[in-house]
Order: C-alpha cells, then structure tokens, then sequence
DNA sequence: GTCTATATACGGATAGAC
DNA sequence: GTCTATCCGTATATAGAC
C-alpha cells in the first residue's frame, strides 16, 4: 500500500474527532445546534493545533486562539470551561479516535512480515494524514494531570503491543528469529514516532513518506530475521 | 563498555557546562568571583533542569525558579537578563560541551561493526549520564529563537553523520551491506532518543541502559547487513 | 449564540535597601 | 552580592449587551 492510496482517510478523521468531542461534552458546550456546534469545534481544533505546534499550548493564549479561529473569547468559552479542559478534550477524543482507526486499520495479513509490513504502514501513514495531531499529541501529553496522562501511557502501550505480538507470532511460526518482541516493538515504534517529530529533517532531505515506509520496514525485518540463516530449520526457542 | 565503566564523566560534564556558561556570558554576569558565581550557575541549572522537566520551561515560573534553587528573584537576574537568555543560555552551552563530550569519546575503533557499536553506546551512555539536559533540549528546542533554532538543528544533523560517516566506511569496506547510511544513521538516533524520552516506559519493564544499548546495536547491525550473506563477495554498489 | 468590556490574578523584570 | 518590595503588562475567565 502506499500513502496516496490510503490518505482519503485524513478529512474523514478529523471530522470524527470533532464530532466525538461534541458528543463527550454535550451538557458543558453551549450551542445546541449540532451543525454550528462542530463547525465550531472544527475551528478550534484546527486553530488549537497550529498555534500549540507552532509555540507551545502554553505559550499560546485564548486571546491567539481567538483570532485564529475567527471565533470570539466569550464564544471560545462556551466550548470548554478552562485552557486546560481544552487540551483535556483534544487530547482524549483525538486519541481515541486514532486507537480505533489504528485497529481498524491492521488486520487481514496472514503472513508475519507482511502482516508487520502493513501494520507499520498503517501507523505511519495515519501519523502523515493527521500529522499535527500526532506531533501535537507527543509534545503536549505532559501538560496533562496525573490521570490523563497515565490514559496516555496506556495508549502508547497498547499501540506497541500490536506489534509486539506480530513479532511473537512471527517468531513462534519460526519467520522470525528469537528477538525480544517487546524491545523490538519499542524500537520500531521509536522509529515511526520519528517520522512526524522530525518532519523538517525528512522535507530537508526529500525523504517521502512511502520511502520512510520501505526503510523501517525494512529495519524491522532486518531486526526480526537477523541470524535467522544460521539456523534454517525454523523455532530457534 | 558498559554503562558503569562509563559514568564517571557525568558529574564531571555538568561542571563544565556550568563553567562554560560563565566564561560565555562573563559580562553580562554579576557576581564577580569565580567560585560564587558556577555554585549558582549550578544551582541554577539543576533546578532549570528539574523544573522544566515536570512542568516545561514555559509553565516554570521564575519565582518557582527562585524557590527551588534558594535563590532570590533579584539574584536570579544578575545571572541572565530574561527568562529566555536563560532558556538560550542553558540549551547553547549544554550542546556545545556534549558535542565535544561525543567527538572526544567517538575514536579509536577499527573494525567498522566494533566502531558502530562503540559510538552507539557512547551517545546512550552519554545521554543517560545527563539524561535531564538531554530531556530538556529535545523538549524545549523549539521554543528558541529562529537563529538559535537552527543551531540545535545543526548539531543533530552533526552527530547523525557520525553515524552516516561509520556506516558508509562500512559498506565501502564491504563489511556492511548497500544500506543509505543517511536514513540509517537517522532511524538509529531515533532509537537512541527513545531511551532518554520515554525513560518511564523502560524503567517500568525494568530494561537497564546496557541491555537497550546490546539491543540497539544489534538492531543497527542487522539494519547494515541485511541481505550480506546473499552476496558474500563484498561491496554491493 | 455571539460579541465587547472588564474583573482579577499572576508573571517578568527592576529599584533600592542592606 | 543578595534580598525584599513593587511596577506593569498581560492572561484567564466572566458578566452582560445585543
């Protein structure tokens, strides 16, 4: 698969995180007309995320947030009850909605290096479509309490144990050589996180998002079979 | 190596930044005396460090700097004129003297698989040593200035191609296989990175900084000769 | 449902005592 | 060389008009 093929998806997404963050708040917002209430909401979502990547949601001010988005302090208000409620409530819904994207998204493969192959795609190019929610996700998820933030752990956890356990089932099929898929998951999710932290290096470089693809597939392979040759008979533990 | 055999430098590179702080910005500096002024610099860069890493530098209030350093606003301000030459200060220094920590200790091996691994795990070794300065630049970076900005860019492109530099001797040496040593090198400081950003998640699952260097050399060297055997006869391109 | 105007508080920075 | 006290701008949040 590649990027182009799969980025009709991008639109759709932020549409319904919009709609599931209207939907979670319904008795604190105000409008009750559900047409200008997501319009609305699409308009501070926007805004919130190119003014927090570009300066910090600290730094950044309702007063910014205001302008950007074309809507008014008091109107801003009547959406979320705090600045911090705000960042609550993009972070949460956003999240959630990826999660469930991310499993729709990785399923079908039958073989594990494909199956790793299009799971490692299928984040990847969700963090292209979505990329300043992801960058926006990861730089600012430590601004968040104590509980939110523990629910953010959680997420990085369970996005890593998909492919932890490709990698354990590659291995116990005997596709994949006696790795630690737990430290492998990890890594090759440092590597995917890279792609949308470091956007300016890859632009710089001219580096697509269908050639980082093919790269840290083929990183993760590399990790997964290494020395499997030596020992061609398959179960190594 | 290993990590216990290394730390001895750590102590060590914090009095040198405190040092070097100093001799930069010895005008505009206050207190006269040598020794006063790097106790306070340190004092200063500690609680910047650990301030700014639970809260960001932004949300850390000077007077929360104050408290925590135990010394007062005015004597905070004979030490850096705003908040942001603070910010500048402390991020510049800090990088110049760990260039030259990773320069320093990024010599002498021959064999290219030994030579990889020896400055993998002497930027691991290194960030985990200071592993609070290292937080802080990567999260606060893009808060600097445009000017200063683009140095932090530079030096990470600087100890990338060290990585790129080994791994190109490699594959021209034939001992590694036709990798693109940029993208490599990339995808193997990303994995370095992880280990001092998502320090929660390895001191959870109890990974010491030995075994996650051991994974991530092996990592990088199964990236490097992927697909070698298939061609044992050497160079590649 | 959206706006303007404002209350209130807090942060950066400095003046001047000791 | 360090501290206390204070100035002043600006940020969040709200009240109330339209």
């Amino acid at each position: 698969m590649t990027f182009a093929q799969f980025s009709r998806q991008a639109q759709i997404s932020r549409g319904e995180i919009c709609q599931q963050m209207l939907a979670g708040h319904r008795e604190s917002i105000k409008a009750k007309k559900e047409a200008t209430a997501v319009k609305n909401l699409e308009l501070i979502f926007d805004a919130t995320l190119s003014l927090a990547n570009e300066k910090g949601f600290q730094a950044m001010t309702v007063r910014d947030l205001s302008r950007a988005s074309g809507l008014s302090m008091g109107a801003l208000y009547d959406y979320f009850t705090s600045k911090e409620e705000l960042l609550e409530m993009v972070l949460s819904t956003g999240r959630q909605v990826i999660m469930r994207l991310l499993e729709e998204g990785t399923r079908g493969q039958e073989e594990p290096a494909a199956e790793l192959g299009a799971a490692i795609r299928t984040h990847l190019f969700l963090s292209e479509a979505m990329q300043p929610f992801f960058f926006f996700a990861y730089m600012e998820a430590r601004h968040l309490g104590q509980e939110q933030k523990e629910r953010a752990k959680q997420s990085e956890l369970a996005t890593e144990r998909v492919f932890a356990d490709i990698i354990e089932r590659g291995r116990k099929a005997g596709a994949f050589a006696a790795v630690d898929q737990h430290m492998a998951a990890a890594l090759i999710k440092a590597m995917l996180q890279d792609w949308y932290l470091k956007r300016w290096k890859y632009a710089q470089r001219r580096v697509s998002v269908d050639r980082y693809a093919d790269q840290v597939v083929r990183a993760a392979l590399a990790m997964c079979t290494a020395g499997l040759e030596a020992s061609p008979s398959g179960k190594m533990n």
